[in-house]
DNA sequence: TACCTTGACATTTTT
DNA sequence: TGTCAAGGTA
């Protein structure tokens, strides 16, 4: 065995790399392609430095002809630090991104570079040009941006140019080539419409192409495209790129896409001294255009490649390698038959648990941990008390327990009881918009730059430093709200001036629009200072987080004036866009670390607790994109055998792997209890636990109940600060009898959410009203004038319906131009639709129109507005409700409580024997029709009722949901907000220097 | 073995 | 609000 210098001093490897026969024959190999195939825990970096080393020592190369390429910026660091240690010389360690960026700037085609964000913004800002048809809807403008630029973003990681999209799309026209989807499968489209899609994409392509062009500005993907456009056409160049590093060695090899191995491939050249190490069995960044085939390719462009696999675990128990591999084991091998090799994917050896055997020292190698769960408390509390057991018998530190998740969403629970056990821990890659603080902050910028904006000032007003009454303001609020006209919005700034309190807030907004404009203070810096003036805490984790992502808006390409007004209109955007202002976490601190399995990548941890691994959670079900990649358009090298769900059920399966080779010592994962006749976990638990050859390496067990009584109450007081004054304003008891009468809708909201009923009556905020619903309201209208002209006799002329509807919308003060041109199409088209199909059937005998009611339902006052009532045939009467927005389905009318209440309302107000009830579509031009029985009507009423009693009782709690994301409240609601335990946040000295 | 109903879930994010 | 798949039924 031959000792190698240790390289990883930080590491505490203090003794010497010692390299095993395979790992040697990777560190001595000179000259030619080889690939390593290093397994999770076999040392792959060690291997890259230590050939690095070789290399230079033994005169093959000079240090400054070896290039080393990552995937990370902090792994190009890591490397070359440990490099320098190593050799005392600086070698060239950098990213692909860099280095293509690096080509580009040598040759003057350096450009602005767009995260994938600010694309989304740029194009959303530009989206009239586009001049789309079908991929935009009037009720979400940018809804299928996302969809449409994961589109072209798949084609850059194919350099797939818009001229060959182009050339598709024309031999599609001719019928040359099968249709493709571009729509959810199950929407079945004609052929025309599918072209008039393709030609839409290969325009918004061409178009968002020229537009990034004339603007001198680029995404990462342009970085590689560019750059190997540029190598391509440049014979020169080339030649002086590959004379300048004739060693070439790639990290996270599985990382690469077809474009980076393509450009690998022309850097490499005839001598083709191209290293690559990797795992392709932790290939987990397909969805960032990472080719599930990368090792494959490079067989094929190289076909003298040596092939070494590493199989010797430095890291992980006998137990934990056997259960990792029967879980990865499951996916079709790395190489197909047809690539020449002999390799086949086999178990890691436990190189400790060898070493133990050899010294005849005890083996404490413990089973895998399986552990089903009936509930998410369940989960978190038993995750509490098995760490709380394994500090205790190994004496071992927070930090040595990493936290595993598929999604953020899963840790929640866990956060919280973890902060109620008093456990320190920190949460890698946080969100921070839903904490208070940095709420509390974007509200004051907000009111900064528009008084006007209500919402935000509401939540500037509940600060603790200001004394405002909440009843009194709430009071005043109800009055005004009582006295004006329904949707005529009072100011909440003019009411505010008016109540106890109301001064302070007001002048402090002032004195820092002064300040702001005075020292022409730009974003980041008017941030702080309105952090300070509020008095809102400048030194939280969160805020400095938020000052941060101010701080790299500015130097954003795409940024003009720097100013407050700027940054709130992008940071609205960068919402829509999906966009999340990440927290980074302190890895030094002495705490339990959180983070998603993809943050745990490269990392290890002698305690390792994987969540929810249960279907759908992880692994997650899989979603279609909305746009297929064609078949037709792949690079026939790197088209990988099988669709997007095989390849992503598989990916799945991979990250599933790597969540369990991180583990050293032990691997605990939780799933929950199956549902059906089969209790075991749903997904890779149950496979694992019905196993039997993995019956001595892993033990299954139930979760012990949970025990809240144990919560140490005074630590859990410690944990969570005390509410914030919003959540106490919004939980004062009502005023009133907010059930006194009710509508459908106010039914509705209740059973939704108690609170957002509760908040939507009692503090009368204005509102901005959606665009769907003032569209809504101008295509009521116009329906009404036209019975209305009907009934009267003197019927109005399509054309003079159709100027009363776009006079309508125009006066009803949509903000957006170009929504309102598209509802302007939208209203045109279907109020056409509506007519024609009215001209030629029997023009229906219409009672009322738009009529108001109010009726005693189940003793509660019950009021609404029927949209149409006709006398049908036989005596009895129709009632039909129009509907502008999404088309109802069948079953939605059958269980409408809005019909139900018309119905009801029909027999009590008018004595009407109710027929039918329709809700019309207009989009579609069609009604759907349902009845109702008694039973069904006994059933409504039971729904009032229960929604009466539960106002009267008092019960406003939140309900959490799916339905929050379309809340007018969730920027305020409490129960939303996230909030960041004490021990989350590091000391200040510890954050990032700003600039 | 093929439906259909019901319940549970809601992405990940190097550069 | 949609979607997927588990689990039950024809």
């Amino acid at each position: 065995m031959i000792f190698w210098r240790s390289v990883s001093p930080a590491k505490s490897r203090s003794a010497p790399f010692a390299a095993d026969d395979r790992q040697r024959e990777a560190i001595e190999h000179v000259h030619g392609p080889m690939l390593v195939i290093a397994g999770a825990g076999t040392g792959k970096t060690s291997v890259l430095i230590q050939r690095i080393a070789r290399l230079i020592e033994q005169g093959h190369a000079r240090p400054d002809e070896i290039l080393a390429l990552t995937y990370t910026v902090a792994a190009a660091a890591e490397m070359r630090d440990r490099l320098r240690a190593l050799l005392g010389k600086k070698i060239r360690c950098t990213t692909f991104h860099d280095f293509c960026f690096d080509l580009l700037k040598r040759a003057g085609k350096d450009f602005g570079v767009l995260e994938e964000n600010d694309l989304w913004i740029h194009l959303r800002k530009r989206i009239p040009e586009l001049h789309l048809e079908h991929y935009v809807r009037a009720a979400n403008v940018g809804q299928f941006l996302t969809d449409l630029l994961d589109f072209l973003s798949r084609c850059h990681d194919e350099l797939l140019t818009p001229e060959t999209y182009a050339n598709y799309v024309t031999k599609l026209e001719r019928g040359e080539l099968a249709i493709p989807r571009v729509a959810k499968s199950k929407d079945q489209l004609s052929d025309d419409e599918v072209l008039g899609r393709c030609r839409e994409i290969s325009r918004v392509y061409a178009l968002t192409e020229q537009w990034l062009l004339e603007e001198n500005l680029g995404t990462f993907g342009h970085m590689m495209t560019r750059a190997y456009a540029l190598l391509m056409r440049d014979e020169t160049l080339l030649a002086a790129e590959r004379a300048r590093s004739p060693f070439i060695l790639v990290d996270e090899f599985q990382d690469a896409n077809t474009a980076q191995i393509k450009i690998l491939a022309a850097l490499a050249g005839e001598s083709a001294n191209l290293f690559g190490v990797g795992d392709p069995d932790q290939a987990i960044y397909r969805f960032r255009g990472a080719s599930s085939a990368a090792f494959q390719l490079f067989g094929r462009y190289f076909s003298q490649t040596k092939l070494v696999v590493l199989g010797k675990n430095r890291r992980s128990t006998t137990a934990i390698l056997q259960c990792a591999f029967a879980v990865i084991d499951k996916n079709p091998p790395v190489f197909s038959s047809t690539d020449h090799t002999s390799y086949r994917r086999s178990p890691l050896q436990s190189a400790r648990d060898q070493d133990a055997k050899k010294s005849e020292a005890m083996i404490l190698s413990s089973p895998v941990d399986a552990v089903s769960f009936p509930a998410k408390e369940a989960e978190a509390s038993d995750i509490v008390r098995t760490i709380e057991g394994i500090r205790r018998t190994t004496h071992c530190q927070w930090k040595d327990f990493g936290i595993l998740y598929r999604t953020h969403s899963h840790r929640d629970e866990l956060a919280h009881e973890l902060a109620d056990r008093n456990i320190p821990f920190n949460i890698e890659n946080m969100d921070v918009s839903d904490t208070p603080e940095v709420r509390d902050l974007f509200a004051c910028a907000a009111v900064v730059v528009d008084v006007g904006s209500d919402a935000s000032l509401f939540r500037v007003a509940a600060l603790p430093q200001f004394d405002v009454d909440p009843e009194q303001l709430r009071s005043a609020l109800r009055a005004i709200a009582g006295q004006s006209k329904e949707g005529t919005a009072v100011p909440l700034a003019s009411v505010l001036g008016t109540v106890s309190g109301g001064h302070d807030v007001l002048d402090c907004v002032r004195r820092a629009r002064d300040d702001v404009s005075r020292q022409n203070a730009k974003t980041r810096v008017a941030l702080e200072l309105i952090a300070k003036l509020f008095g809102s805490g400048v030194k939280s984790a969160a805020v400095q987080t938020a000052l941060k992502f101010a701080a790299e808006w500015e130097n954003k390409p795409t940024t003009k004036s720097k100013e407050l007004g700027e940054w709130l209109e992008y940071l609205q955007y960068f919402r829509e866009a999906g966009g999340a202002i990440a927290m980074t976490a302190n890895a030094n601190e002495d705490a339990v670390r959180l983070m998603t399995v993809h943050g745990g990548k490269g990392l290890e941890f002698s305690h390792v607790f994987v969540l929810r691994a249960t279907t759908p959670s992880f692994p997650a079900s899989y979603r279609e994109t909305l746009v297929e990649f064609p078949e037709a358009l792949r690079d026939p090298d790197s088209a990988s055998a099988g669709d997007d769900k095989t390849l992503h059920d598989q990916e799945e399966r991979r990250l599933f792997y790597v969540a369990m080779t991180r583990a050293k010592d032990t691997l605990h994962i939780y799933g929950k209890r199956g549902i059906g006749r089969d209790k075991t976990p749903a997904g890779m638990m149950r496979e694992m636990i019905s196993n039997s050859r993995l019956q001595p390496y892993l033990r299954a067990r139930a979760a012990l109940p949970s025990q809240p009584e144990l919560i140490d109450l005074a630590a859990a007081a410690d944990a969570h600060p005390a509410e914030s004054r919003l959540a106490a304003w919004l939980a004062l008891p009502a005023v009133g009898d907010l059930g006194a009468r009710l509508s459908a809708s106010a039914v509705e909201t209740y059973e939704t959410c108690p609170l957002q009923f509760k908040l939507e009556r009692e503090w009368r905020l204005s509102r901005e009203l959606h665009a769907a619903a003032q569209y809504g309201a101008a295509m009521h209208r116009v329906l009404r004038t036209y019975f209305d002209s009907i009934r009267l006799g003197r019927p109005k002329s399509d054309d003079e319906l159709l100027k009363i509807f776009c006079d309508d919308l125009a006066a009803c003060g949509l903000e957006d131009d170009y929504q309102r041109e598209l509802y302007r199409q939208q209203g045109t088209q279907q109020l056409e639709d509506f007519l024609a199909a009215s001209h030629v059937s029997l023009p229906p005998q219409v009672l009322h129109t738009e009529e108001w009611f109010e009726v005693q339902v189940a003793g509660t006052k019950v009021a609404g507005r029927i949209d149409r009532l006709d006398r049908s045939a036989d005596g009895r009467v129709n009632i039909v409700d129009y509907k502008t927005g999404k088309a109802r389905s069948q079953q939605e009318a059958d269980e409408s409580l809005q019909l139900s209440i018309y119905a009801l309302a029909a027999q009590e107000k008018w004595g009407y024997r109710v027929g039918d009830l329709a809700f019309y579509n207009l989009q579609g031009n069609v009604a759907v029709m349902s009845k109702r029985t008694d039973f069904q009507l006994e059933e409504a009423r039971a729904r009032v009722l229960d929604a009466a009693r539960g106002i009267a009782n008092g019960n406003f709690e939140p309900k959490l949901g799916f339905h929050c994301s379309f809340c007018a409240f969730r920027g305020l609601c409490p129960a939303r907000e996230k909030r960041i335990p004490h021990s989350l946040a590091p000391a200040p000295a510890e954050l990032d220097p700003l600039d």
